[in-house]
RNA sequence: GUGCCCAUAGUUCAAUCGGCGGAACGUCUGACUGUGGAUCAGAAGGAUGUGGGUUCGAGCCCCACUGGGCACCCCA
Protein backbone atom coordinates (compact mmCIF):
# COMPACT_ATOMS: atom_id res chain seq x y z
CA UNK A 1 0.00 0.00 0.00
CA UNK A 2 0.92 3.28 -0.53
CA UNK A 3 1.79 5.73 2.31
CA UNK A 4 -0.75 7.36 3.80
CA UNK A 5 0.27 10.88 5.08
CA UNK A 6 -0.06 10.07 9.02
CA UNK A 7 -2.09 12.62 11.52
CA UNK A 8 -0.35 15.54 13.27
CA UNK A 9 1.63 14.26 16.15
CA UNK A 10 -0.36 14.14 19.62
CA UNK A 11 -3.79 14.17 17.49
CA UNK A 12 -6.21 11.97 17.55
CA UNK A 13 -8.68 10.66 14.53
CA UNK A 14 -12.20 10.68 16.07
CA UNK A 15 -13.80 7.98 13.88
CA UNK A 16 -17.73 7.39 14.59
CA UNK A 17 -16.58 4.97 17.88
CA UNK A 18 -14.38 7.55 19.26
CA UNK A 19 -16.72 10.06 18.21
CA UNK A 20 -19.55 8.35 20.00
CA UNK A 21 -17.62 8.31 22.82
CA UNK A 22 -16.87 12.02 22.98
CA UNK A 23 -20.56 13.12 21.67
CA UNK A 24 -21.41 11.63 24.98
CA UNK A 25 -18.87 13.29 27.45
CA UNK A 26 -19.90 16.36 26.21
CA UNK A 27 -23.65 15.39 26.67
CA UNK A 28 -23.40 13.96 30.10
CA UNK A 29 -21.18 17.91 30.93
CA UNK A 30 -24.07 19.76 29.13
CA UNK A 31 -26.85 17.68 31.52
CA UNK A 32 -24.62 18.70 34.92
CA UNK A 33 -23.41 22.04 33.71
CA UNK A 34 -27.77 22.94 32.62
CA UNK A 35 -28.97 21.11 35.88
CA UNK A 36 -26.92 24.24 37.59
CA UNK A 37 -28.03 26.92 35.65
CA UNK A 38 -24.59 27.07 33.23
CA UNK A 39 -25.23 29.03 29.89
CA UNK A 40 -23.05 27.09 27.04
CA UNK A 41 -20.52 29.70 25.46
CA UNK A 42 -17.18 29.13 22.85
CA UNK A 43 -14.38 31.20 22.60
CA UNK A 44 -12.29 31.60 19.42
CA UNK A 45 -9.50 28.77 18.76
CA UNK A 46 -6.73 31.47 18.24
CA UNK A 47 -6.13 34.38 20.70
CA UNK A 48 -3.56 37.11 20.24
CA UNK A 49 -0.39 35.83 22.52
CA UNK A 50 -0.67 38.79 24.26
CA UNK A 51 -3.57 37.69 26.25
CA UNK A 52 -1.61 34.58 27.56
CA UNK A 53 1.75 36.84 28.29
CA UNK A 54 0.76 38.27 31.75
CA UNK A 55 -0.94 35.63 33.82
CA UNK A 56 -0.66 31.87 32.76
CA UNK A 57 2.43 30.92 33.74
CA UNK A 58 5.64 31.03 32.29
CA UNK A 59 6.02 27.46 31.16
CA UNK A 60 2.80 27.20 29.90
CA UNK A 61 2.94 29.92 27.48
CA UNK A 62 6.33 30.09 26.24
CA UNK A 63 7.38 26.46 26.03
CA UNK A 64 3.64 25.04 25.58
CA UNK A 65 1.44 27.06 23.57
CA UNK A 66 1.73 26.78 19.44
CA UNK A 67 2.33 30.56 18.64
CA UNK A 68 2.71 31.47 14.90
CA UNK A 69 3.20 34.73 13.14
CA UNK A 70 0.23 35.13 10.87
CA UNK A 71 0.37 36.89 7.54
CA UNK A 72 -0.26 40.06 8.77
CA UNK A 73 2.91 39.79 11.24
CA UNK A 74 0.53 39.56 14.45
CA UNK A 75 1.63 36.54 17.08
CA UNK A 76 -0.60 34.18 17.60
CA UNK A 77 -1.96 31.68 19.65
CA UNK A 78 -3.91 27.69 19.49
CA UNK A 79 -5.47 28.63 22.80
CA UNK A 80 -3.56 26.62 25.72
CA UNK A 81 -6.26 26.84 27.95
CA UNK A 82 -9.71 28.87 28.00
CA UNK A 83 -10.23 31.31 31.26
CA UNK A 84 -8.27 34.40 29.43
CA UNK A 85 -10.56 34.26 26.84
CA UNK A 86 -12.92 34.21 28.87
CA UNK A 87 -11.97 36.96 31.16
CA UNK A 88 -11.59 38.96 27.48
CA UNK A 89 -15.56 37.86 26.51
CA UNK A 90 -17.00 39.15 29.93
CA UNK A 91 -14.46 42.08 29.82
CA UNK A 92 -15.70 42.96 26.62
CA UNK A 93 -19.34 43.35 27.31
CA UNK A 94 -18.90 43.99 31.04
CA UNK A 95 -21.55 46.82 31.47
CA UNK A 96 -24.21 44.55 29.56
CA UNK A 97 -23.89 40.79 31.12
CA UNK A 98 -26.02 39.40 34.12
CA UNK A 99 -23.85 38.71 37.10
CA UNK A 100 -23.47 36.26 38.56
CA UNK A 101 -22.49 34.81 35.07
CA UNK A 102 -22.53 31.04 35.35
CA UNK A 103 -21.08 29.62 32.12
CA UNK A 104 -19.43 26.56 30.81
CA UNK A 105 -17.93 25.30 27.63
CA UNK A 106 -16.68 21.62 25.90
CA UNK A 107 -14.23 22.48 23.11
CA UNK A 108 -10.65 21.88 22.09
CA UNK A 109 -6.80 22.89 23.00
CA UNK A 110 -3.60 22.93 22.42
CA UNK A 111 -0.04 22.08 24.17
CA UNK A 112 3.05 21.04 22.21
CA UNK A 113 4.47 18.11 24.99
CA UNK A 114 5.56 14.92 24.79
CA UNK A 115 2.77 12.48 23.96
CA UNK A 116 2.06 10.10 26.70
CA UNK A 117 -0.89 8.43 28.86
CA UNK A 118 -2.84 10.34 29.30
CA UNK A 119 -1.64 13.30 27.57
CA UNK A 120 -1.98 14.17 24.07
CA UNK A 121 -1.38 17.51 22.33
CA UNK A 122 -4.94 18.12 21.19
CA UNK A 123 -7.44 17.60 23.67
CA UNK A 124 -10.40 18.79 24.64
CA UNK A 125 -11.61 20.47 27.93
CA UNK A 126 -14.62 21.14 30.06
CA UNK A 127 -14.45 24.48 31.50
CA UNK A 128 -16.96 25.74 34.27
CA UNK A 129 -16.84 29.30 35.49
CA UNK A 130 -18.70 31.59 37.45
CA UNK A 131 -18.13 34.98 37.60
CA UNK A 132 -19.30 37.95 39.69
CA UNK A 133 -19.33 36.70 43.28
CA UNK A 134 -16.18 36.02 45.31
CA UNK A 135 -18.11 33.91 48.14
CA UNK A 136 -16.72 30.55 49.48
CA UNK A 137 -20.15 29.62 48.42
CA UNK A 138 -19.32 30.00 45.48
CA UNK A 139 -16.21 28.11 45.36
CA UNK A 140 -18.20 25.25 46.79
CA UNK A 141 -20.75 25.19 43.85
CA UNK A 142 -18.44 25.21 41.62
CA UNK A 143 -16.79 21.75 43.16
CA UNK A 144 -20.60 21.05 43.51
CA UNK A 145 -21.32 21.03 39.81
CA UNK A 146 -18.42 18.51 39.13
CA UNK A 147 -18.91 15.95 42.24
CA UNK A 148 -22.29 16.16 40.31
CA UNK A 149 -20.71 14.96 36.98
CA UNK A 150 -18.43 12.33 38.45
CA UNK A 151 -22.12 10.86 40.35
CA UNK A 152 -23.57 11.75 36.81
CA UNK A 153 -20.92 9.07 35.07
CA UNK A 154 -20.69 6.79 38.00
CA UNK A 155 -17.33 7.86 39.69
CA UNK A 156 -17.33 7.02 43.68
CA UNK A 157 -15.42 9.07 46.46
CA UNK A 158 -13.39 5.78 47.02
CA UNK A 159 -12.14 5.84 43.36
CA UNK A 160 -12.03 9.85 42.94
CA UNK A 161 -11.51 13.05 45.41
CA UNK A 162 -11.07 16.38 45.07
CA UNK A 163 -8.40 18.32 46.71
CA UNK A 164 -8.71 21.70 48.09
CA UNK A 165 -6.38 24.36 49.07
CA UNK A 166 -6.28 28.00 49.29
CA UNK A 167 -3.79 30.56 48.51
CA UNK A 168 -4.33 33.14 50.87
CA UNK A 169 -4.24 30.61 53.46
CA UNK A 170 -0.54 29.57 52.24
CA UNK A 171 0.50 32.59 51.90
CA UNK A 172 -0.78 33.54 55.40
CA UNK A 173 1.57 30.77 56.49
CA UNK A 174 4.49 32.03 54.22
CA UNK A 175 4.20 34.80 55.74
CA UNK A 176 4.56 33.52 59.18
CA UNK A 177 7.52 31.77 57.79
CA UNK A 178 8.82 34.95 56.56
CA UNK A 179 9.50 33.62 53.25
CA UNK A 180 9.67 36.61 50.62
CA UNK A 181 6.47 36.72 47.89
CA UNK A 182 10.02 36.19 45.52
CA UNK A 183 11.04 32.89 46.88
CA UNK A 184 6.80 31.70 46.59
CA UNK A 185 6.85 30.50 43.18
CA UNK A 186 10.01 28.29 43.90
CA UNK A 187 8.24 27.10 47.47
CA UNK A 188 5.21 26.22 45.65
CA UNK A 189 7.25 23.92 43.28
CA UNK A 190 9.04 22.44 45.74
CA UNK A 191 6.01 21.43 47.85
CA UNK A 192 4.44 19.91 44.60
CA UNK A 193 7.64 18.03 44.45
CA UNK A 194 7.13 16.43 47.14
CA UNK A 195 5.24 13.01 46.43
CA UNK A 196 7.61 12.52 43.83
CA UNK A 197 10.84 12.61 45.44
CA UNK A 198 12.21 10.75 48.97
CA UNK A 199 12.33 12.80 52.08
CA UNK A 200 16.01 13.34 52.22
CA UNK A 201 16.24 14.46 48.42
CA UNK A 202 13.35 16.56 48.85
CA UNK A 203 15.12 18.69 51.90
CA UNK A 204 18.47 18.82 50.17
CA UNK A 205 16.17 20.29 47.04
CA UNK A 206 14.52 22.94 50.01
CA UNK A 207 17.45 24.08 51.11
CA UNK A 208 19.05 24.48 47.43
CA UNK A 209 16.08 27.09 46.74
CA UNK A 210 17.31 29.11 49.82
CA UNK A 211 15.15 27.73 52.72
CA UNK A 212 16.77 27.92 55.94
CA UNK A 213 16.18 24.61 58.66
CA UNK A 214 13.82 26.09 60.96
CA UNK A 215 11.76 27.19 57.38
CA UNK A 216 12.15 23.43 56.30
CA UNK A 217 10.81 22.25 59.65
CA UNK A 218 7.53 24.57 60.16
CA UNK A 219 6.95 23.53 56.24
CA UNK A 220 6.97 20.20 56.82
CA UNK A 221 5.09 20.32 59.95
CA UNK A 222 2.23 22.52 57.69
CA UNK A 223 1.93 19.54 55.27
CA UNK A 224 1.33 17.72 58.15
CA UNK A 225 -1.82 19.63 59.51
CA UNK A 226 -4.90 18.15 58.52
CA UNK A 227 -6.47 21.09 60.53
CA UNK A 228 -4.85 23.65 58.80
CA UNK A 229 -8.00 25.03 56.97
CA UNK A 230 -9.27 25.87 60.34
CA UNK A 231 -7.00 29.24 60.17
CA UNK A 232 -8.34 30.12 56.86
CA UNK A 233 -12.26 31.99 57.12
CA UNK A 234 -12.59 31.27 53.34
CA UNK A 235 -11.93 27.01 54.15
CA UNK A 236 -14.57 27.07 56.70
CA UNK A 237 -17.53 28.10 54.95
CA UNK A 238 -16.02 26.40 51.81
CA UNK A 239 -16.49 22.98 53.50
CA UNK A 240 -19.79 23.98 55.45
CA UNK A 241 -21.41 24.66 51.98
CA UNK A 242 -19.88 21.23 50.42
CA UNK A 243 -21.22 19.51 53.69
CA UNK A 244 -24.63 21.38 53.11
CA UNK A 245 -24.85 20.44 49.49
CA UNK A 246 -24.06 16.37 50.41
CA UNK A 247 -20.81 16.37 48.69
CA UNK A 248 -18.17 16.34 51.63
CA UNK A 249 -17.28 12.85 50.96
CA UNK A 250 -15.89 13.51 47.36
CA UNK A 251 -13.80 17.12 49.13
CA UNK A 252 -11.00 16.94 51.46
CA UNK A 253 -8.40 19.48 52.54
CA UNK A 254 -4.85 18.68 51.17
CA UNK A 255 -1.99 21.43 51.78
CA UNK A 256 0.19 19.99 49.38
CA UNK A 257 -2.29 21.45 46.12
CA UNK A 258 -0.68 24.48 44.96
CA UNK A 259 -1.33 25.00 40.82
CA UNK A 260 0.82 26.27 38.44
CA UNK A 261 -1.43 29.01 36.86
CA UNK A 262 -0.01 32.02 37.90
CA UNK A 263 -3.62 34.02 38.57
CA UNK A 264 -5.54 32.02 40.95
CA UNK A 265 -5.78 33.96 44.17
CA UNK A 266 -7.83 31.92 46.38
CA UNK A 267 -9.22 28.53 46.92
CA UNK A 268 -7.19 26.07 44.25
CA UNK A 269 -8.73 22.69 43.41
CA UNK A 270 -7.43 19.47 41.82
CA UNK A 271 -9.19 15.94 41.45
CA UNK A 272 -7.58 12.73 41.78
CA UNK A 273 -7.88 9.19 41.59
CA UNK A 274 -7.44 7.72 44.74
CA UNK A 275 -5.85 4.50 43.40
CA UNK A 276 -2.59 6.22 42.50
CA UNK A 277 -2.62 4.26 39.39
CA UNK A 278 -3.23 7.30 36.96
CA UNK A 279 -0.64 9.81 38.18
CA UNK A 280 -2.29 12.81 36.46
CA UNK A 281 -4.75 15.27 37.61
CA UNK A 282 -8.15 14.39 36.16
CA UNK A 283 -8.95 18.49 36.74
CA UNK A 284 -7.76 21.37 37.78
CA UNK A 285 -9.20 24.81 39.24
CA UNK A 286 -9.70 28.00 41.68
CA UNK A 287 -10.97 31.08 42.03
CA UNK A 288 -9.20 34.24 40.27
CA UNK A 289 -10.31 37.35 41.65
CA UNK A 290 -7.37 39.32 39.54
CA UNK A 291 -7.80 38.39 36.21
CA UNK A 292 -10.66 40.52 34.46
CA UNK A 293 -8.61 43.57 35.73
CA UNK A 294 -5.59 41.86 33.89
CA UNK A 295 -7.07 41.42 30.65
CA UNK A 296 -8.37 45.26 30.86
CA UNK A 297 -11.48 45.25 32.30
CA UNK A 298 -12.72 46.07 35.97
CA UNK A 299 -12.03 44.30 38.74
CA UNK A 300 -14.55 41.25 39.04
CA UNK A 301 -13.95 37.85 40.97
CA UNK A 302 -14.18 34.61 39.47
CA UNK A 303 -13.64 30.98 39.77
CA UNK A 304 -13.54 27.54 37.88
CA UNK A 305 -12.15 24.31 36.61
CA UNK A 306 -11.21 23.25 33.56
CA UNK A 307 -11.25 18.92 33.13
CA UNK A 308 -9.81 17.41 29.86
CA UNK A 309 -11.34 14.53 28.32
CA UNK A 310 -8.45 12.43 28.04
CA UNK A 311 -7.45 11.69 31.85
CA UNK A 312 -10.99 11.44 32.81
CA UNK A 313 -11.38 8.71 29.74
CA UNK A 314 -8.75 6.79 31.12
CA UNK A 315 -10.61 6.80 34.57
CA UNK A 316 -13.79 6.05 33.18
CA UNK A 317 -11.98 3.05 31.27
CA UNK A 318 -9.92 2.23 34.81
CA UNK A 319 -13.12 2.09 36.39
CA UNK A 320 -15.56 -0.06 34.15
CA UNK A 321 -18.08 3.06 33.26
CA UNK A 322 -17.40 4.05 29.70
CA UNK A 323 -20.77 3.05 28.00
CA UNK A 324 -20.98 0.21 26.07
CA UNK A 325 -23.85 0.33 23.38
CA UNK A 326 -23.30 4.07 21.88
CA UNK A 327 -25.53 4.66 19.14
CA UNK A 328 -22.45 4.38 16.06
CA UNK A 329 -25.63 3.57 13.27
CA UNK A 330 -28.09 6.14 13.73
CA UNK A 331 -30.48 4.54 10.81
CA UNK A 332 -32.28 1.22 11.81
CA UNK A 333 -33.94 0.85 8.42
CA UNK A 334 -32.43 -0.08 4.89
CA UNK A 335 -34.52 0.56 1.71
CA UNK A 336 -32.83 -2.11 -0.53
CA UNK A 337 -32.86 -1.38 -4.55
CA UNK A 338 -33.70 -4.66 -6.47
CA UNK A 339 -32.63 -3.52 -10.13
CA UNK A 340 -31.45 -0.85 -12.02
CA UNK A 341 -35.48 -0.69 -12.66
CA UNK A 342 -36.77 -0.30 -9.49
CA UNK A 343 -33.65 2.55 -8.07
CA UNK A 344 -36.10 5.10 -8.17
CA UNK A 345 -38.94 3.62 -6.63
CA UNK A 346 -36.78 2.78 -3.62
CA UNK A 347 -35.14 6.03 -3.33
CA UNK A 348 -38.91 7.29 -3.20
CA UNK A 349 -40.00 5.29 -0.77
CA UNK A 350 -36.93 5.80 2.10
CA UNK A 351 -38.09 9.36 1.42
CA UNK A 352 -41.69 8.28 2.45
CA UNK A 353 -40.52 6.66 5.36
CA UNK A 354 -37.87 9.48 6.25
CA UNK A 355 -40.55 11.71 6.10
CA UNK A 356 -43.05 9.70 9.16
CA UNK A 357 -39.79 10.98 11.02
CA UNK A 358 -37.88 7.40 10.62
CA UNK A 359 -34.10 7.30 10.04
CA UNK A 360 -33.45 5.60 7.04
CA UNK A 361 -30.88 4.64 4.98
CA UNK A 362 -31.37 3.39 1.16
CA UNK A 363 -28.70 1.39 -0.91
CA UNK A 364 -27.46 3.89 -3.47
CA UNK A 365 -26.93 1.79 -6.26
CA UNK A 366 -28.86 -1.87 -7.67
CA UNK A 367 -26.08 -4.31 -6.61
CA UNK A 368 -27.08 -8.21 -5.45
CA UNK A 369 -29.38 -8.60 -2.71
CA UNK A 370 -27.02 -10.48 -0.44
CA UNK A 371 -24.31 -8.01 -0.70
CA UNK A 372 -27.21 -5.26 0.47
CA UNK A 373 -28.18 -7.54 3.38
CA UNK A 374 -25.14 -8.03 4.33
CA UNK A 375 -24.67 -4.31 4.71
CA UNK A 376 -27.56 -4.08 6.30
CA UNK A 377 -26.28 -6.64 9.03
CA UNK A 378 -22.65 -4.90 9.49
CA UNK A 379 -24.62 -1.25 9.83
CA UNK A 380 -26.57 -2.61 12.25
CA UNK A 381 -30.10 -2.38 11.09
CA UNK A 382 -32.66 -3.96 12.55
CA UNK A 383 -35.16 -3.85 9.68
CA UNK A 384 -34.47 -4.64 5.95
CA UNK A 385 -37.40 -3.31 3.16
CA UNK A 386 -37.18 -5.07 -0.48
CA UNK A 387 -39.15 -3.61 -3.09
CA UNK A 388 -39.23 -5.63 -6.39
CA UNK A 389 -41.81 -6.72 -9.03
CA UNK A 390 -44.36 -8.72 -6.49
CA UNK A 391 -44.79 -5.45 -4.29
CA UNK A 392 -45.30 -2.98 -6.91
CA UNK A 393 -47.70 -5.06 -8.50
CA UNK A 394 -49.72 -5.66 -4.72
CA UNK A 395 -48.91 -2.09 -3.51
CA UNK A 396 -46.68 -3.73 -0.56
CA UNK A 397 -43.45 -3.63 1.03
CA UNK A 398 -41.57 -6.45 2.44
CA UNK A 399 -40.34 -6.29 5.86
CA UNK A 400 -37.83 -8.20 7.33
CA UNK A 401 -36.51 -7.86 10.83
CA UNK A 402 -32.89 -8.97 10.95
CA UNK A 403 -32.84 -10.03 14.50
CA UNK A 404 -35.87 -12.20 14.52
CA UNK A 405 -34.81 -13.56 10.67
CA UNK A 406 -38.88 -13.39 10.02
CA UNK A 407 -40.35 -11.39 7.09
CA UNK A 408 -43.69 -9.64 5.98
CA UNK A 409 -45.01 -8.02 3.20
CA UNK A 410 -47.01 -5.08 4.58
CA UNK A 411 -48.68 -2.52 2.59
CA UNK A 412 -46.76 0.65 1.66
CA UNK A 413 -48.84 2.80 2.91
CA UNK A 414 -48.89 1.71 6.74
CA UNK A 415 -45.03 0.92 6.55
CA UNK A 416 -43.87 3.77 8.32
CA UNK A 417 -46.44 2.96 11.33
CA UNK A 418 -45.37 -0.87 10.98
CA UNK A 419 -41.47 -0.10 11.05
CA UNK A 420 -41.93 2.35 14.00
CA UNK A 421 -44.20 -0.11 16.22
CA UNK A 422 -41.11 -2.99 15.57
CA UNK A 423 -38.81 -0.35 16.42
CA UNK A 424 -40.66 0.55 19.47
CA UNK A 425 -41.14 -3.12 20.30
CA UNK A 426 -37.57 -3.18 20.31
CA UNK A 427 -36.26 -0.74 22.43
C1' G B 1 13.55 19.51 26.06
C1' U B 2 16.02 14.50 28.56
C1' G B 3 16.05 9.04 29.08
C1' C B 4 14.33 3.85 28.11
C1' C B 5 11.37 0.45 24.97
C1' C B 6 8.87 -0.56 20.31
C1' A B 7 7.78 -0.53 14.59
C1' U B 8 6.48 -7.33 9.77
C1' A B 9 -0.53 -8.10 5.41
C1' G B 10 -6.39 -3.95 6.85
C1' U B 11 -5.82 -5.86 12.41
C1' U B 12 -3.31 -8.98 16.19
C1' C B 13 1.08 -11.57 15.93
C1' A B 14 4.88 -15.69 14.12
C1' A B 15 9.59 -16.27 11.25
C1' U B 16 15.32 -21.20 14.85
C1' C B 17 22.34 -19.18 14.49
C1' G B 18 22.02 -13.64 9.83
C1' G B 19 19.96 -18.18 4.91
C1' C B 20 13.54 -18.38 -0.35
C1' G B 21 8.53 -13.66 4.82
C1' G B 22 3.90 -17.29 7.50
C1' A B 23 -0.79 -17.84 10.53
C1' A B 24 -5.34 -16.24 12.65
C1' C B 25 -9.11 -12.74 12.23
C1' G B 26 -10.90 -9.38 8.60
C1' U B 27 -11.72 -8.52 3.11
C1' C B 28 -13.26 -10.50 -1.75
C1' U B 29 -15.40 -14.74 -4.74
C1' G B 30 -18.29 -19.16 -4.79
C1' A B 31 -21.53 -23.14 -2.56
C1' C B 32 -27.00 -19.73 -2.50
C1' U B 33 -30.50 -16.65 -10.11
C1' G B 34 -35.63 -12.34 -4.51
C1' U B 35 -32.50 -12.31 1.44
C1' G B 36 -27.70 -10.94 6.33
C1' G B 37 -25.23 -13.68 10.48
C1' A B 38 -23.43 -19.69 10.86
C1' U B 39 -20.62 -23.47 7.98
C1' C B 40 -17.50 -25.15 3.90
C1' A B 41 -14.19 -24.21 -0.45
C1' G B 42 -11.06 -20.84 -2.95
C1' A B 43 -8.57 -16.06 -3.86
C1' A B 44 -6.41 -11.44 -3.25
C1' G B 45 -3.49 -8.76 0.04
C1' G B 46 3.78 -7.22 1.96
C1' A B 47 9.14 -2.43 -1.90
C1' U B 48 9.27 -6.04 6.69
C1' G B 49 8.11 2.67 9.06
C1' U B 50 12.06 5.97 6.10
C1' G B 51 17.27 6.61 4.76
C1' G B 52 22.15 4.92 5.17
C1' G B 53 25.94 1.14 6.89
C1' U B 54 28.14 -4.03 7.93
C1' U B 55 27.81 -8.84 5.22
C1' C B 56 28.35 -13.56 -0.10
C1' G B 57 23.46 -12.80 2.06
C1' A B 58 19.68 -8.37 6.76
C1' G B 59 12.71 -8.63 9.02
C1' C B 60 16.95 -9.99 12.41
C1' C B 61 23.35 -6.59 13.56
C1' C B 62 25.01 -0.91 13.61
C1' C B 63 23.78 4.61 12.86
C1' A B 64 20.34 8.53 11.81
C1' C B 65 15.34 10.09 11.02
C1' U B 66 9.91 9.57 11.51
C1' G B 67 5.97 7.67 14.29
C1' G B 68 4.12 5.14 18.72
C1' G B 69 4.48 3.64 24.04
C1' C B 70 6.42 4.67 29.12
C1' A B 71 8.93 7.76 32.67
C1' C B 72 10.99 12.79 33.73
C1' C B 73 9.57 18.01 33.04
C1' C B 74 4.86 20.22 33.10
C1' C B 75 -0.14 19.74 33.13
C1' A B 76 -6.31 18.72 31.38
Amino acid sequence: MKRVIPPVKGTRDFYPEQMALRTWLYGMMRQVSESFGYQEYEAPILESLELYAAKSGEELVKEQAYVFTDRGGDAITLRPELTPSLARMVAQRQKELVFPLRWWSFGPFWRYERPQKGRTREFFQWNVDMIGVNSPEADAEIVAVLVSFFRQVGLRPEQVLVMVNNRRLMDARFDAFEIPPTMRPAVSTWIDRREKMEPKEWLAYGREIGLSERQLGQIGEMLEDRELWRRSEELIRFFAATQAMGIGDYVRFEPSIVRGLLYYTGTVIEAWEVGGEIKRAILGGGRYDNLLADVGGEPLPGVGFAMGDVVITLILEKYGLLPQNLNVYPARILVTVFDQDHLLESFKLADELRSAGLKVACYPEAAKLPRQFRYADRMGMQAVLVLGPDEMANGTVTVKDLRQGAQVQVARREAAAFLKEMLARRA
